[in-house]
DNA sequence: CCGCGGATCTTCT
DNA sequence: GAAGATCCGCGGA
């Protein structure tokens, strides 16, 4: 897909997409566009994988441990960008829910990429397939350069944005647990598109 | 295909 | 001082 396609096929997302509980959000999401501009280039993929982390009783939460300087934006107001660094080395995105002074994100966790394939290539040097460009929450942010400069950022406008299609395809979801974590690690909140190539780990 | 361990650094104990 | 919402390359089946 071209940007000029991007464009004309999709509108942004309000910021009443975001204003709700985030286990609704969490799956509303798949099917929709992440759109990065950077350096004059628009790269774009398709979410294909999302994980839910609320703010009461989830203990694998960020949010979980109160209000402070690292998780301040968790708490803010829905559609803005939370990106922390994980593992000292790889930057994970994630979309705030519900509304202003609530907790509530979505762990975006695999993309499909739409736009800009040459050079998300060329910043995914290790990936041998398509399919590994984006497969994941640490591959993902380098395949679209998102790092912790778009903490923050207000995701209904501006250089990092979410776009929906208008004519929306139709799919099937799969609600499971989610990956890579100890704490709560039995509630069902991830959520990923069925049969989908680009997933992580199906 | 599967499991293992190293890299790397911010945050909290 | 240790753990953590990860990725990658390596060795073995």
């Amino acid at each position: 897909m071209t940007h000029r396609q991007l464009i004309s096929r999709t509108r942004r997302l309000k910021r009443a997409f975001f204003n709700r509980p985030t286990l609704d959000v969490a799956p509303d999401l798949l099917g929709k566009i992440i759109v990065q501009k950077l350096d004059g280039h628009v790269l774009a993929g398709k979410i294909v994988e999302t994980e839910a982390y609320l703010g009461n009783g989830d203990r694998a939460a960020h949010s979980a441990r109160g209000r402070t300087r690292s998780t301040e934006v968790i708490f803010g107001p829905p559609g803005h960008a939370y990106v922390y660094l994980c593992y000292g080395m790889y930057e994970c995105l994630n979309l705030i829910a519900e509304p202003d002074g609530e907790a509530g994100c979505v762990l975006i966790r695999a993309l499909e990429p739409l736009v800009g394939i040459k050079q998300i290539q060329q910043r995914r040097p290790n990936a041998k397939r398509l399919r590994d460009l984006a497969s994941g929450p640490g591959k993902l942010t380098l395949a679209l350069g998102v790092t912790r400069s778009r903490n923050g950022v207000d995701v209904t406008r501006g250089e990092l944005t979410v776009r929906e299609l208008r004519e929306p395809a139709v799919f099937d979801i799969v609600q499971t647990t989610r990956i890579g974590i100890s704490l709560s690690h039995d509630l069902p909140y991830r959520f990923y598109i069925k049969d989908n190539n680009f997933v992580s780990k199906p």
